[in-house]
Formats: structure tokens, C-alpha cells, sequence
DNA sequence: CGCGGAAGCTAGCAGTCGTTTGTTTGCCGC
DNA sequence: GCGGCAAACAAACGACTGCTAGCTTCCGCG
């Protein structure tokens, strides 16, 4: 059991990765060095390196646990049954749940998309990337297929609509002067709102 | 009028903006050097400095006629009459053409935010940036207020998901093996869905 | 013809970047 | 007490960063 996989017992490496995470959160993956890395945990910039190959790596660590996580949710929804409005509806709220709980990484993979997919390292990101557009994807066409859901809908155009939604809400970067939605709505409103403003929209 | 507003005759200084302007769109604000711009200017690298004061000069260059124009366009949409649900439906469909149009300053608004919002130079960009987002709360007031809209949004909320929705359906960085769908639907199909995504939903 | 000014070149500064190498420390099991 | 080993240190590497100062080239205007 010394492969890739263990958690348990929170090592050093453990909490670098979630230092790193917050930095990474704050000022983005480019503007953070692993200088500032290795000062927020009181060690000197080489010493990383005992514990990563790399800062991609610490990338990697950071953003894999919370993206595998993700589509576990959604093939969750899948395998339930259900109408395909239905299980949209409930797709988005966990979705949204587990975004709002790892603002953190939701931040990194917005902003520092280019970097994630452009590093050879990371296309294992990538190849999750891919598999959480297709889930959404196939929630649609299962709605469609129910009669349950638009048929006139683009569903390629969907998956943006709905994923970039849930960015943009739970976002506190863009919107620094504005409102923290999750504090000031809650939560579940929130999450309410997400899914009338994707399923219902804005018209009466 | 040798102030700091002159348009005509494309000078020099345009062609490395449009230049610049590329570049960033490609690899990001960060990541594209002084020395990348002026190489691709056909430059040596300290040259630039007879044209721009700073490299976030540039990039002011770059996103300002645009960003202008954007409010300008929205503030049009609110001049004219109608109702609200009218306006909104006609802000989004100028905006998604405005924006298809400008496709690298779209780009580099949304990945590069962090370093626009945080430069000194720069904070007229966010001042402009929260006009937009304010023209968008104007319009969905006013289509409430005239019950053409759902009373029970939340219009905060709401402006981001147009926002975001916009940006996400014209990205191309974010979903780079996925079809380009301004090309796919053409503009006026994907204005179209936008909208009926925007304003009726998913749901049937 | 001469001159002013824009545009470009040359060379380099001062700093930061991610990373590497070689060494030292301190703890754990034997 | 001693070997082993992970963690951390110390010091630096080469490359790249935005930017500057001073010089040259050249075109248009008087």
C-alpha cells in the first residue's frame, strides 16, 4: 500500500498541499512562487522539493481529490433514478453543495484553467474536466429523451450555461465588491435559486 | 488634441496593440513577456517602451475601446422602450454579439481578472466592469417592476448567471476540445438559445 | 539644406522564477 | 547507542522578468 493512494494521518505533505491551496485561491497558481509556498509554511524554498516533483504536482494534489469527488456526485445522481428534470434538479444542488464547500479549488480551476491544461503533468485534470461535461450532458439528454426538458435546447450550450452558472455564483473573485451570495442567500437558497434560474429562467 | 483620446490612422502603436492583444488571448497576460510582444512586433524588446509606458498599459489599450463599447451598448438597450423582459432579451442579444466579436478581449477579461482588478493602473477597467453589472441590475429591476420578469429572482444572482453564461458559451480556452459554438450554430442560433436558456430554462 | 522628433537599436540592471545539489538535523526501531 | 531515513537547511544554477539609458537611423517640414 505505498502506491499513490493513502490518506489517513494528515502528513507534512498533507498540509503544504492546503497552504499551497489557500495561496493558490488568493492570488492564483502564476503569481504564486514556491517561495511564497514554502514561507507560509515556515521552510526554506528548496525544502519542497523533499515532498513534491514539482509545483504542478502540488497543483495536482490540490485540485484531484475535490474533481474525482465531483463526478462521484454526479454519477451518484445518475445511478438514482427519476425523471431527467428531476435528476438535473438534483444534480445541480449537490453540485452546487460541494462547490460551495471547496471554494478554494473552485477558484484555481477558473482562473487557472490555462495553466492546468496546458502542463503535461495535469491532464489527468483534464480527462476529469472532460468527464464532468459529459455527465451534465447525459442528465440532459435523458431529460430530453423523458420529455421532461427542452427539446429545442443546444445541449453542448447547456453544459456551459449551467456549469458557468455555478461558477459565477459561487465566484468571490470577479465580484470582490459585491455580495458573497452563499453567505447572504444560505446555502440552500442559493441552491434554489441556481436551479430556477437554470430550469425556469428569468421570465414570469 | 494631442490628448490621451485619437483614433485615426492606425498608428504603429494600434498594430502592436492588436498584436499584444493576441498573444494575450493565447497564452494569458502573465504568461506573454514583453519580449514575446516584441518579437512578434518584429521588435527588440525595449523598443515597446517608445509606445507604452508599461505592459499593463497595453493591456489598458487592449480591453478599453471594448469595454466602453459595452456599456455603450447596454446603455442603448435601456434608452429605448419596451418592457423589461424585452430589454433584458435585447441587452443580451447585443452584448452576445458585441462579444462574439471581441472574442480575445472576452478572454482575457475572464482568465486574467485577478491581474486587471489588482494593478494600479488599471482600476478604471473595474470601474468600468461594475457599470456593466449595474446596466444588467437596471434591466432586471425594471422588468420585475413591470411583472415581466419573476419577482422572486434574485437579481445579484441573476446577473451572474447572465454574465457567466455569456462568457462561458463564447470561451473557447475552457473547452478546447469541445465544438467552438459560435461557429457551430452560428451567431444567430446561439444568440437565440442563449436567450431561451436565459430567460425560460431547461425545463419544457 | 538642415533640423526636430519619432522609432528603433544596443546593452544591461536588478530582481524573481522553478529547480537542483549536497549536507545536516532529529526521530524511531533495533 | 546506533543505523537508517525522512525532513529540512544552505547555497546556488540558469533562465527569464519588466524596464531603463543612451545612441543611431531616418523621414518630413521649414
Amino acid at each position: 500500500m505505498t502506491s499513490t493512494e493513502q490518506a489517513r494521518a494528515p502528513s507534512r505533505r498533507d498540509e503544504i498541499v492546503v497552504i499551497a491551496k489557500n495561496l493558490f485561491a488568493e492570488k492564483g497558481y502564476a503569481a504564486t512562487s514556491t517561495r511564497d509556498i514554502a514561507e507560509a509554511c515556515g521552510l526554506l524554498p528548496g525544502s519542497l522539493y523533499s515532498h513534491f516533483r514539482s509545483k504542478a504536482q502540488i497543483l495536482e494534489m490540490i485540485i484531484a481529490p475535490f474533481s474525482t469527488r465531483l463526478v462521484d456526485e454526479q454519477r451518484a445522481v445518475l445511478a438514482a433514478g427519476g425523471r431527467g428534470a428531476d435528476r438535473l434538479e438534483a444534480m445541480i444542488r449537490r453540485v452546487v453543495a460541494l462547490c460551495a464547500d471547496h471554494a478554494a479549488e473552485i477558484r484555481i480551476l477558473h482562473y487557472d484553467w490555462p495553466h492546468v491544461s496546458g502542463a503535461d503533468d495535469l491532464h489527468a485534470l483534464v480527462v476529469h474536466g472532460n468527464e464532468t461535461l459529459d455527465l451534465w450532458l447525459q442528465v440532459l439528454a435523458q431529460g430530453v429523451e423523458d420529455g421532461s426538458l427542452r427539446a429545442t435546447m443546444q445541449p453542448e450550450l447547456a453544459v456551459r450555461a449551467i456549469t458557468s452558472t455555478i461558477h459565477g455564483v459561487l465566484d468571490r473573485q470577479r465580484y470582490g465588491t459585491r455580495p458573497d451570495l452563499s453567505r447572504a442567500l444560505g446555502l440552500d437558497a442559493l441552491a434554489d435559486e441556481v436551479v430556477a434560474q437554470l430550469t425556469r429562467g428569468l421570465r414570469v
